[in-house]
DNA sequence: CCTCGCATGTAACACGTTACATGATTCA
DNA sequence: TGAATCATGTAACGTGTTACATGCGAGG
């Protein structure tokens, strides 16, 4: 057997959970902030979430508050001083692994065959989608002063400068094989 | 039933294939070149290649080639002009969903509750492995006379680019880190 | 002769998404 | 009162990786 074996996600729960004036959390709550931050390098669907809430919970690293909110039924949790270790821990770990699949770079790569201006439809797509996603981060994107968590507000700061990248990359190419006909 | 499904693989071993002059290629040629360049934002491994190229034979897509090269054995194919069809349409298709899964990011994410350096320490494993990531994509490329086909060298230029920005992103959020205590 | 690379495959496993079921509450 | 949202869960499905089995051929 050994200890309990946890997912990524069990990680972000408990990220999630840490940062001290964080009120009790739901797997609904916990979702809804997945969906507005990480989601963009690191999606969880209910399906993982609730599984993995009850995993931690049997492991002691996070406890029901007890102090029910409100009438509606909502379980919420809170890290224990276990979960911060345990957090900590995978924090410090250095091994990261990035995996992409990226449909729309897999179509121009393999766009060979296809016609010039076919191609360049191609790539008009994918700088579309990234405009999108770019529109997308910069509604989440908080005024300066209204900033809590240094961290989170970093990284949606990669990820503008990132998308911003990419969609000048489409710019820039897209001119180019207009120019070579 | 209807027609046959065929998962993203398939397309990358249809876009193999589909170039003239391209000699038929095996699974095993299929599998070494997915490594030396989608595999940066579409891997393929054989457990779905190999499978995927009986389907795709099945289907009439692509054609075992009978003249076995030499006496090792081993099953070439190439692809048909159904296959091309196929293909083309599938290039053709706008959508284009982007997964992404990057634990470094993240690890910076969530690190919120170490200590300055120790986030810093974060960052800069972020950048070492992306620096190692841009240095196996330099060793690909190829002296521009070399280049055979455009849109590949594009998306590999596209790859140098990317790594090279979150590279400097890292460096430039680490002196901040740093000035910020 | 022995190891490495070529070559083909598959079974077990791990992971994640989707769809669905269920029910309460809020608000127009 | 009906729709939307809050809220919790799970079963089925799809996809992808890993590990393993197997065997040939080339070169030191």
């Amino acid at each position: 057997m050994g200890p309990p074996v946890f997912s990524n996600v069990a990680y972000v729960i408990l990220g999630f959970l840490a940062p001290k004036n964080v009120a009790p959390l739901s797997g609904y709550d916990i979702k809804q902030r997945v969906d507005i931050s990480t989601r963009f390098f690191f999606a969880a669907s209910y399906g993982q979430i609730y599984p993995e809430l009850k995993k931690l919970a049997d492991a002691g690293l996070i406890e029901v508050d007890e102090e029910a909110v409100g009438a509606r039924s909502r379980t919420t949790y809170k890290i224990t001083r276990d979960g911060r270790g345990v957090l900590r821990d995978w924090l410090m770990q250095r091994e990261a692994r990035i995996e992409m699949r990226d449909q729309g770079l897999l179509r121009v790569f393999l766009s060979e065959g296809l016609t010039g201006s076919e191609r360049i439809e191609k790539l008009q797509a994918m700088r579309d989608e990234r405009a999108a996603d770019l529109a997308l981060l910069k509604a989440i994107q908080m005024p300066p002063e209204a900033v809590e968590l240094k961290m989170p507000d970093l990284v949606l700061d990669y990820g503008l400068g990132l998308y911003q990248y990419v969609i000048d990359w489409c710019d820039r190419t897209i001119a180019e094989l207009k120019k070579g006909d």
